[in-house]
DNA sequence: GCATATTCAGAATGACCATTCTAAAACCAG
DNA sequence: CTGGTTTTAGAATGGTCATTCTGAATATGC
């Protein structure tokens, strides 16, 4: 019951984090042991190689956005303009912190050139991703919240290839209020109320902008259990 | 004046294609030994190692690109939201021949992350190109042809970003089709004429669709002096 | 046609890395 | 304690790769 966090669990985290800023292929097992703290034999003994090891943390990064796009997304209590908003003003958010996109999206990439197993896990999140905006959109479209020019499928395409893009530039190109001016005006953009020139934020008010919103997701409302 | 192409420029373009399509890691200087037709020796003593031939690439690569979109934008005889779907609808085409997305954007990246050179010339290559897409959506907007709540600036870093997030996923998410569908669905929604349920493309009539239009770009537009 | 310089192909080098092996250390049941 | 098992840290292995070296082949100048 109090079992906080199993030790594999403590070692696919930590390997995250490192695939994650630096690479696969920048990632070294050497790295690996010291990131984890647990040596060589335990790490081969638990996975099998560092592949593996890859994997598995793929596995438990796509289950936890999964989670939280299918939680956010199939919530039918407030209006699902709402709830798209938050997932990815979430991702944004995120990308801001780590200073890098998407693991599977943005880092994933150069190893599924090589790796089958590393591509068809691209695909089946981000084929799930996808069916859960386009029906939140479908469903945005019926209440008038988007509008009815778009079609769901092109809308939520847009949503995640920008997400996509944003991570990918992050890196180098925008800043991460940039980024999310960018995301912002296309959600704008797309629900037709492009309106207000209040979407646009600024690095003074941006925390409190972002911190006061009451439905706000942050990483830990869904990680810790 | 019949000198058709330089030696070293030869050298650099089929280096290109192939550090495009497998990316840098994964490309072994016995490949480009192979594919370039020059051995080890001449490979060396033309540009001194491996990574500065990719810089080389790079440069030849970031000239080209900034060429077409200055050239295209920057011309003043026709309606500013046609040339920035024309150059978009470029990069688009690129990517779905091509089947990966831009060599700066989507591959250079992961290099970046060690070579402080190469993520200098991806920094560069986009401030130039957020600049230009600025500058004619600030055009376009005057002359009413984009929703006058976007702001220029936000617009065009959507445009950019969504770009690279296509090329992103065009690897492993989406087909070229979608993509294409995605930037219409984007490049519609900031125009606020969202309107017309024809921005889509099927792949039956995809290709009239884009060889029939007249200011259509291809590679060789440009390439070929 | 010959001496000299250039270019070639592939072998040698040295570095790095994933994986496996090994011998010592820690653990544990009796 | 003690005999045996598990875990550890780090050395050995085998492979790949960028880069340099080398001696043969080719071109060049006279």
């Amino acid at each position: 019951m109090m079992n906080r966090i199993s030790d594999q669990e403590m070692v696919i985290i930590a390997a995250r984090d490192m695939f994650w800023s630096r690479g696969y292929d920048n990632t070294s097992v050497e790295d690996l042991v010291k990131a984890t703290g647990h040596n060589r034999y335990a790490l081969y003994s638990m996975f099998g190689g560092k592949l593996e090891l890859f994997l598995a943390v793929l596995d438990y990064y796509q289950k936890e956005r999964r989670d939280i796009f299918l939680q956010t997304l199939s919530d039918h209590t407030r209006p699902p303009i709402e709830a798209i908003r938050d997932v990815f003003d979430f991702c944004v958010d995120q990308m801001a912190e780590r200073g890098v996109g998407c693991l599977l999206g943005n880092i994933a990439g150069e190893v599924a050139r090589k790796e089958p197993l590393v591509a068809r896990r691209i695909k089946t999140h981000f084929s799930e991703i996808l069916d859960a905006c386009t029906y939140a959109l479908e469903r945005a479209q019926e209440r008038g919240e988007i509008n009815e020019a778009v079609k769901p499928k092109d809308g939520a395409q847009l949503l995640v290839a920008l997400v996509l893009g944003l991570g990918a530039s992050v890196e180098c190109v925008q800043s991460p209020d940039d980024a999310r001016n960018s995301y912002r005006a296309a959600l704008a953009a797309l629900s037709g109320d492009a309106l207000s020139g209040k979407t646009s934020v600024t690095s003074q008010n941006q925390s409190q902008n972002f911190d006061s919103r009451p439905s706000v997701i942050t990483e830990e409302t869904y990680t810790k259990k």
